[in-house]
DNA sequence: TCTGGGGTCCTAGGACCC
DNA sequence: TCTGGGGTCCTAGGACCC
């Protein structure tokens, strides 16, 4: 069988990148990415993180996920720009299109990182490597920012290239390439070993990738079950996920937030489920899919996290009844305390040609269906906010809280 | 005025059934 | 008076990714 030829693409520092691509072409003289700089959140609003950095931020030590305190300790001269997700979506969108230019194979992994299967392609295009070039090029020249290009014969090891030296780097991970590139790594720069995994690892002195390879696969199973024999397989380069293409049907849909202040008040927590509880619902009917599972979580002011969830009869994608398991939920579980974080998530989604009656209420059920369906096109034309319930208002809150942008891609899907 | 949000997958323990 | 074990489903929590 033919090796297959996989392209993992990557945007260097992307909402960074295509922050300062975007300030460039808008007139500004200052490229963000030269200067510490960093997308962050509003500490204010209590959303107060990195969420992307300059290389020379980076010099300062500074990580993605640390608080703006924190950063500005390290680099008091360090210049904070609001994130701008619309805008981060067209620059994902557009290099997709490039992509797409290359082979029919494009699975989008995240807004920044790309597979492409170029196995098909090459009698087209020709060698991968210059094609690489030329997809990289491409998008410097037609787009402004630049990427990482990572190819090997499989997802894992194109992955594992991409990162290898930053940035606008293309790099290759072969078989006979593995023992010089990857295995000298620290063991923690392995997709798939995390915070939790790093410290089990080095207790048994395992500190590289490569001490990971060369460990036995059966005893990395028994000390850390299948996330052990995972990551195993994966030091020794091994992976047989395929490049999925878009079709893939997502598990679950959900949105949370964080609020501005603790809530203490079982009213103003029920009217924050209701606005998430509207987004949710709206993507879910987005999709014209149903939910058989219902949960909300709940991150109180130290910062403790739980979820309660429960399975309903019949599917739904009703507002009204998915926010009345909401609240019911909500009111098992929570111990009166003051709450900094509220999500609700749906899952175990189905088609609608499961849709089974449930005999009781069903007129009220078919009357809530024709207002979902009203309200969601009266927002579709006129604006998310264009129709909000009365509860909203001068509550202070915001009425619908959330969302994942227009276009609903699959990201995620799986592990790779 | 320090700590986001959106996902997927796995596991342990309890309930329940035969 | 002894106290099985396999299977499935459900739930909460945790690990990982970007």
């Amino acid at each position: 069988m033919k090796k297959r030829i996989i392209f993992h693409i990557d945007v260097n520092s992307a909402y960074l990148s295509w922050e300062a691509t975007w300030r460039l072409q808008h007139g500004s003289s200052l490229d963000l990415r030269n200067i510490p700089s960093v997308v962050g959140g509003d500490p204010k609003s209590r959303h107060g993180i990195i969420l992307a950095k300059s290389i020379p931020a980076k010099k300062y030590e500074i990580k993605t996920g640390e608080t703006l305190y924190s950063a500005r300790q390290k680099c008091p001269d360090l210049l904070i720009v609001p994130p701008n997700y619309e805008l981060y979506m067209k620059c994902s969108n557009v290099m997709y299109s490039i992509l797409k230019e290359y082979s029919h194979l494009v699975q989008r992994y995240s807004i920044d990182e790309c597979f492409v299967d170029y196995t098909q392609s090459e009698d087209l295009f020709g060698d991968p490597l210059k094609v690489a070039y030329n997809i990289s090029n491409r998008i410097k020249k037609e787009l402004g920012f630049t990427v990482n290009i990572g190819i090997a014969n499989n997802k894992l090891l194109a992955k594992m290239a991409s990162e290898l030296e930053k940035p606008d780097k293309i790099h290759t991970l072969f078989p006979n390439e593995i023992e010089d590139k990857m295995w000298k790594l620290p063991i923690d720069e392995l997709f798939m070993v995390g915070r939790r995994t790093l410290p089990k690892l080095k207790n048994i002195g395992i500190n590289t990738i490569g001490d990971l390879a060369k460990a036995d696969g059966f005893h990395m199973k028994s000390y850390l079950k299948s996330h052990g024999f995972l990551i195993w397989n994966y030091a020794n380069g091994l992976d047989e996920t395929l490049v999925r293409e878009e079709d893939i049907v997502q598990k679950g849909i959900g949105n949370s937030t964080t609020m501005h202040y603790d809530v203490s008040d079982r009213r103003e927590a029920n009217l924050v489920l209701l606005s998430l509880a509207e987004m949710v619902c709206m993507r879910l009917r987005n999709k014209n899919a149903l939910a058989k599972l219902i949960s909300i979580s709940i991150k109180n002011s130290d910062f403790l996290h739980y979820s309660h969830q429960c399975k309903i009869q019949s599917p739904t994608d009703s507002t009204n009844v998915i926010y009345k398991h909401v609240k019911k939920l909500f009111d098992e579980v929570w111990k009166l305390e003051p709450i900094r974080h509220l999500g609700v998530r749906v899952g175990e989604l189905c088609g609608k040609e499961f849709y089974q009656t449930s005999f009781f209420d069903e007129d009220l059920l078919d009357q809530y269906r024709k207002i979902d369906k009203t309200v969601d096109s009266i927002r579709k034309r006129y604006g998310r906010e264009s129709i909000i319930r009365g509860a909203f208002l001068n509550s202070g809150l915001k009425p619908i809280v959330g969302g994942v942008g227009e276009e609903e891609y699959q990201m995620m899907s799986s592990l790779l």
